[in-house]
DNA sequence: AGTTTCATATGG
DNA sequence: CTCGCCATATGAAACT
């Protein structure tokens, strides 16, 4: 049994009751307080809410309720638009509604800027705005049509069971992200300042640079011999190395590395400083941490895909050395748990090729395939691997992803047909359906700073017709780059979905006891646990790999070893 | 002065 | 001729 919800603005909502079928039960109920009339139906027993979670369920759990399910209609309805080759169409209730009835369609609107914690009037619910509603809409029954046309949408995919699970895992995202961001990760104020510190010396009380970054900037000067250089500024530190003679065409520490000078290290050091200071320094904290708790905005899907991203702070790229202000509340501790080697693992699996499903098998997957078909050359073996997934063809992975070929063909296969598809144009799907967006005039020729610049030069140095021979190489080097994408996508996504069922599943099997899910980066989960609970939640943990396996490949060779530490600080695991 | 792109860092 | 995926965030530089 589902129930639609259709907040009102004042606490208040109206619901339905709505079969799994989609045919509505009953009639309409007008209910005067949302939450209670949730928590009361969650006391009861098995029920599915129907609606946006990122629309209603802030303000459910601002006020201390939580859901087990839900089927949200904008994830889903985002997850179909795509399938049916429809990408980034507009995919808010009132949009899906608009389409069910041949209406027009309004866009989405805009994300939100980040919003830091506590600083906004957070409201009570958000309904659809009544200047932006269509005539004829009504949110309630917008909500039963449009997820009874759901239903029927999904049944009209190739694979209607897979989908039905991407999508269940899809809405309990949307109810983790809102649940993560309002629970917040703990962050112990003094272990960041005393980091903060240690590395940057005393912040100054003007808001300008600490102490050690003022020293490293006139320890480069003095390198260079002269009595100030921008350190900040690419262009004044090139005229520097140039000026003292070093014909370097970037200031990026791989190129710097390679040359002899004493502003080399001291320059690499201050722009690590530089970047913890601006990033994740003092303001930063003052900016994101309330009471104890870092409250990032987790955005479920926000990678195409679909890998989470968030808006604001940062919370996806917190540097490994402030991982140390991440720490327990007294009593408590940190369950860090990742999945090691996971895409890898993922292509033996999708991929169903026997000899390597056999190596990921092991628990070290690189070292099994070095041992079986690379000569005991692990880093071969890790080399060829992440070629065949990211698209590498050159330098020392050309006789690596060679051997993997012969090795293991149907796994090359796999990789090489999206890519193919890719660069014809074709779209390729994750493997419980998640669709790729199309090839767009936006899509560029790809991130190497050489390859548009160099391709101009080409042009205008006369080789062949400057305008077609251009385009010609230009248009074969976006569909290279298509391939890349489409290849890599088919492994990431379905990672993303292996993660995502992972947390689906330790959510509801955390559900009802103090611990809270408080962290989420890709292949990694950290569980707040009171001391005494944390045999369990490892048990948890180590299921719901176990579970997300299962519900993705069914029996496979294949393992998802969880590399699981039990800590006080962040920065103990691993 | 405000906005967009570039360069460089961080994370997976 | 060359060829590694997905992101966010910052300040400088370039542009409108």
């Amino acid at each position: 049994m589902l129930i639609a919800v259709a907040p009102l603005g004042d606490g208040g909502a109206v619901l339905r009751r709505v079969g799994d079928d989609g045919t509505p039960v009953g009639s309409a109920e007008h209910v005067a307080d949302l939450a209670a009339a949730v928590r009361g139906a969650e006391r009861g027993g098995d029920v599915r809410w129907l609606w946006a979670s990122a629309e209603v369920y802030p303000a459910l759990v601002r006020a201390g309720v939580s859901v087990a399910r839900c089927h949200d209609l904008e994830l889903t309805e985002a997850l179909l638009l795509g399938s049916e080759g429809e990408w980034g169409a507009p995919r808010r209730l009132v949009a899906a509604w608009a389409r069910l009835n041949g209406g027009v369609v309004t866009p989405d609107p805009p994300a939100r800027q980040p919003a830091p914690p506590g600083d906004v009037q957070e409201a009570l619910f958000d309904p659809t705005p009544a200047d932006a509603a269509p005539p004829g809409f009504d949110t309630l029954d917008a909500a039963v049509a449009v997820y009874a046309a759901q239903l029927g949408r999904i049944a009209g995919t190739p694979m209607p069971g897979r989908f039905r699970l991407l999508v269940a895992a899809e809405s309990a995202g949307g109810l983790l992200a809102v649940e993560m961001g309002r629970d917040g990760l703990p962050w112990d104020a003094g272990t960041h300042d005393a980091v903060l510190t240690e590395l940057l010396g005393e912040p100054s009380r003007v808001g300008g640079p600490p102490s050690r970054l003022g020293e490293l900037a006139q320890e480069i000067a003095d390198a260079f011999g002269v009595a100030r250089v921008n350190a900040d500024s690419p262009a004044e530190v090139l005229k520097a190395f140039r000026r003292a003679g070093y014909p370097v065409n970037s200031t990026a520490a791989w190129e710097l590395r390679r040359i002899d000078h004493p502003a080399v290290p001291l320059l690499t050091r201050y722009k690590e400083l530089y970047r913890i200071w601006t990033a994740h320094g003092w303001a930063w904290r003052q900016q994101w941490v309330r009471d104890g708790r870092f409250h990032p905005e987790y955005v479920p899907a926000g990678v195409v895909s679909g890998r989470w991203a968030t808006r604001g702070g940062g919370a996806l790229q917190i540097p490994k050395v402030i991982r140390a202000s991440v720490r327990a509340d007294p009593g408590w501790r940190l369950v860090v748990a990742d999945a090691a080697q996971l895409e890898p693992r993922i292509l033996a699996a999708v991929a169903d090729d026997p000899g390597m499903a056999r190596a990921a098998g092991a628990g070290d997957m690189y070292a099994a395939l070095a041992a079986e078909a690379f000569h005991g050359d692990r880093a071969i073996a890790k080399v060829a691997l992440l070629g065949a997934m990211y698209g590498q063809v050159g330098g020392q992975a050309a006789p690596a992803l060679a051997r993997l070929r012969q090795s293991y063909p149907k796994a090359f296969a796999y990789v090489e047909d999206a890519a193919r598809t890719g660069e014809a144009g074709g779209l390729v799907r994750s493997w419980l359906g998640r669709t790729c967006p199309p090839p767009s005039a936006s899509w560029t020729e790809g991130t190497w700073t050489g390859g548009s610049a160099a391709a101009a030069q080409d042009g205008a140095e006369g080789w062949g017709d400057p305008e077609s021979g251009g385009n010609v190489r230009g248009s074969v080097a976006r569909s290279r780059a298509r391939g890349r994408f489409t290849r890599n996508f088919v492994i990431q996504a379905t990672a993303a979905e292996w993660a995502l069922a992972l947390l689906a599943t330790l959510r509801t099997r955390l559900s009802g006891t103090p611990a809270r899910i408080v962290f989420f980066q890709h292949d990694e989960v950290i569980v707040h646990a009171p001391r005494d609970g944390t045999d369990e939640v490892v048990a948890a943990v180590h299921e719901a790999a176990a579970s997300a396996s299962q519900l993705l490949f069914g029996q496979t060779p294949v393992r998802f070893p969880l590399g699981v530490a039990v800590v006080e600080s962040y920065a103990d695991a691993k």
